[in-house]
DNA sequence: AACCAATGTTAAAGATATTTGACATTGGCA
DNA sequence: TGCCAATGTCAAATATCTTTAACATTGGTT
C-alpha cells in the first residue's frame, strides 16, 4: 500500500455526494485519476494535491497524511 | 514558472548550512532532485514533499504552498 | 426485468518526476 | 595559485502520474 491516505471519498460524501466525475472536472483531472487516488493505486501530483484540498476548503494536510503503519 | 513555491534552500540554511547532498540523503533523493526543487524546474511528488518536511520538523504546508501572482 | 448513473478496472500512450553519470563554475581555504 | 566542496546543468534512461478509450459491475428506479 503507498504510505499517503487521504479522506477524498469521504469528502465527496459530505459535499452534496459529489461524483468523482464532478470532482474531477473542478480539479482538471478525469474521473478515473480520482478514482485511483481514492484507491490508494498512486498519490496524487502536489499540484493535484492543493487543487483537491481547495475544492473542498480544506488545507492540503487535512485531506492528504503519511500513513503511519 | 511551476505554480507552487518552497523555502527549501531557506531551511537548509537555517539549520546548520545542511547541503543539498545532505539533504538528498536524508530524504531519499538525489542532490539534482533538491537543486531541481529549489530553482522550481519541476515540483516533487506528494511523497518527496511530506519527507522534505519532516526532516525540518515542519509541516508541508509550511515548506510548500501555491504561488498566487 | 430493463435501464441508467456511478464506479471498478485495464491497456496503451503521453507527461512529468527521478536517477545516473558527466562536466562546468564558483567561492573559500591551504 | 591551486585545491576541493558545493552547486549548476545537461542528456539519456527509468519510474511514476495522468489521459483516453473501452468494457464490466453494482445499485437504484421505472
Amino acid at each position: 500500500m503507498l504510505p499517503i491516505a487521504n479522506c477524498v471519498r469521504e469528502l465527496r460524501a459530505e459535499n452534496g455526494d459529489m461524483t468523482q466525475g464532478e470532482l474531477g472536472d473542478l480539479v482538471g483531472v478525469t474521473r478515473q485519476t480520482i478514482a485511483a487516488i481514492e484507491q490508494r493505486r498512486y498519490s496524487p501530483s502536489l499540484e493535484t494535491a492543493f487543487r483537491i484540498a481547495k475544492v473542498f476548503n480544506k488545507s492540503l494536510i487535512e485531506v492528504f497524511w503519511f500513513d503511519e503503519t
